[in-house]
DNA sequence: GCACATTTTGCTCTCGAGAGCAAAGCTTGA
DNA sequence: TCAAGCTTTGCTCTCGAGAGCAAAATGTGC
């Protein structure tokens, strides 16, 4: 089963064999799959069909080893756990494919791993590593551009501080001051934030524009809570032991989360551990809209970012469309259901 | 910002280079990263020593172009709905990533686009195209051994019918037949099986050993119903639609579901839709043992892969250390939760 | 110290495309 | 008809490593 690999020696057809085939020299066939290449209509024709009689594709090891430009991007993740991030890898790899990118999918597979894995992207010459890891922080970022060949270094749905990186991201702290008036405007009083992983500075600015907003608008200072990592059960086990063995009034109405992951394990915890209900005893907010935020249990009134656009604009950045400035400000929607 | 590419021209370290640091011949720089090169201790030391102070990592893509070995895995998905996906894509990349490999992640854009996704592993000759897709049939195993620069295909968590493709997966009709056991153990008379898409043939392994084994115990044969996409939603609508109207003792009292996306969706129906309760109305269970089956909204009954040594199988595959048979009988293990 | 085996190193040629230029073909207009 | 200008084609050299062999260095036994 193995052993065909040896016997039929994996595909020789090269563009010598095309040119022959076509009557051209080799060049104008390597020049019939290039946008752009100067080459008559009737050639490429010509050598269109000749390729597909022999079953021949340009083999992209050998032009990215002599145009330095790999067409491929990395995509560096450190958190399996948070569904959204299966919906961002969808996007992601379908707005990359139609324009022509292949995408490696590298794990980071424990904190420290950052180096190893942006290494991997330098060796293959990556046109851009694109970070969409929750718990990296700044270092990784610096550690990355040390890795020369990475030619543009893009974090993606997270706003990054380091001046080298182009984020393209919501605009946080809009966003979240639309969730902190929403939760005004439904008169909640008390609201407590379930923050994830305080790794980095860049992580709290969902928490410290929520924070300060509140403070700004009603002179409290609502409480912050926070799981270690962003991940259902850890939420459900950081609300379960804060709100156990508190009186009524004593509880938060609202309980604002730094994602739908999060929110989602809170308001188990809230129904199955607590007993009480969502959102009569304690209202929760997501950020993400997740598929299962639509789901009947949860209902979750969240924030959600155009994927589809961010996805897009990293495309015209790869494409040197755009230079990056001004990606960092998408607006996305609240997505108001019965959670709050 | 995004022109400080042009500015600083991107790495040109070469083993030129870091030859001319330690004083050796380029040949010998080139050997100190190659596991088994013939090169002595000293020697390597050298070079290392000289390489990191450079910043020198060796070129991949000039390395696959000569030695016609990518060290590429590509992995083919065609469905981003399930959840079970991330789990798969998270230890499949962890250990491919361990052993040397990098990975692609494709995505197969619809229906038909699975012969343009196998162009782009054949483009990169990868050593394996790895295919965890849902609606796929057969035919695209067909394409890919077409594109001869794909040297192993593979079929992960889904069994093939093409002997040129080497499944890894569990023995699903062992699986299948320990879930059927504990249904009838559990003295559950009226089953109902919820099917996913029926494309292809190799789909309807687990149906078919659920119905035949079923119908040989009891001399009944099991309903089955259909849902078009192994998505929660689908499932919710379909078993919505299919038990409305239905008396008590019409309706099932269990639901064996080919998934767990399935099973959720059909929990949430059976709750949320129908009114009813779970187990006592309506028992359900699933396969795959995601991470939503373990919450406590759906505490399900399911079947879990053995994911990690899957995977590692994949690896000694990649490795020649086996020829791929007999990897399509991993045993798994029966989850007992609540939901049935 | 010498013949021979073994390890280590260096070298040529190659993988398959692209950059960049030179030569050939094709228009256009006087 | 021919020069000027543009398009198309062909060619040399190159990207950075590896295969495979030849040469050098080292080790071994007598």
């Amino acid at each position: 089963m193995a052993d065909k690999t040896e016997k039929e020696p994996v595909q020789t057809v090269t563009a010598d064999d095309v040119a022959a085939e076509a009557g051209v020299s080799r060049w104008t066939v390597n020049r019939a799959f290039r946008l752009n290449a100067s080459i008559s209509v009737e050639s490429r024709k010509r050598v269109t069909e000749a390729a597909e009689k022999l079953g021949y594709v340009p083999d992209l090891a050998a032009s990215s080893l002599r145009s330095n430009n790999s067409r491929i991007v990395s995509l560096l993740i450190d958190d399996f756990a948070n569904p959204h991030k299966l919906v961002m890898l969808e996007r992601l790899t379908k707005a990359l494919r139609k324009a022509g990118w292949d995408t490696f999918l590298v794990n980071m597979l424990d904190e420290d791993d950052a180096p190893g894995a942006l290494l991997s992207a330098s060796q293959r010459r990556v046109d851009a590593a694109v970070v969409i890891g929750s718990r990296f922080n700044e270092d990784v970022l610096e550690t990355a551009l040390g890795a020369k060949r990475v030619r543009k270094l893009v974090t993606f749905a997270r706003m990054s501080r380091n001046p080298k990186a182009v984020s393209i991201c919501c605009d946080d702290e809009a966003a979240m001051r639309e969730i902190a008036d929403y939760v005004l405007e439904k008169k909640f009083s008390r609201p407590m934030f379930l923050a994830g992983p305080q790794s980095d500075s860049a992580h709290l600015l969902r928490q410290e524009t929520f924070v300060s907003e509140w403070e700004r608008k009603t002179g409290n200072r609502p409480e912050v809570v926070t799981a270690g990592v962003y991940d259902a059960k850890q939420s459900f086990d950081t609300i379960a032991s804060a709100l156990s063995n508190r009186s009524a009034s004593d509880r938060p109405d609202v309980i604002v989360c730094e994602n739908d992951a999060l929110a989602i394990g809170a308001i188990d915890a809230i129904k199955h551990q607590l007993g009480l209900s969502v959102p009569k005893d304690i209202a929760v907010t997501g950020f993400d809209d997740i598929p299962a935020a639509d789901s009947p249990n949860y209902k979750l009134t969240t924030y959600r970012q155009p994927m589809s656009d961010m996805a897009e604009s990293l495309v015209a950045f790869l494409r040197d469309e755009t230079d990056g400035t001004g990606l960092n400000k998408f607006q996305g929607k609240l997505i108001v259901r019965e959670s709050a």
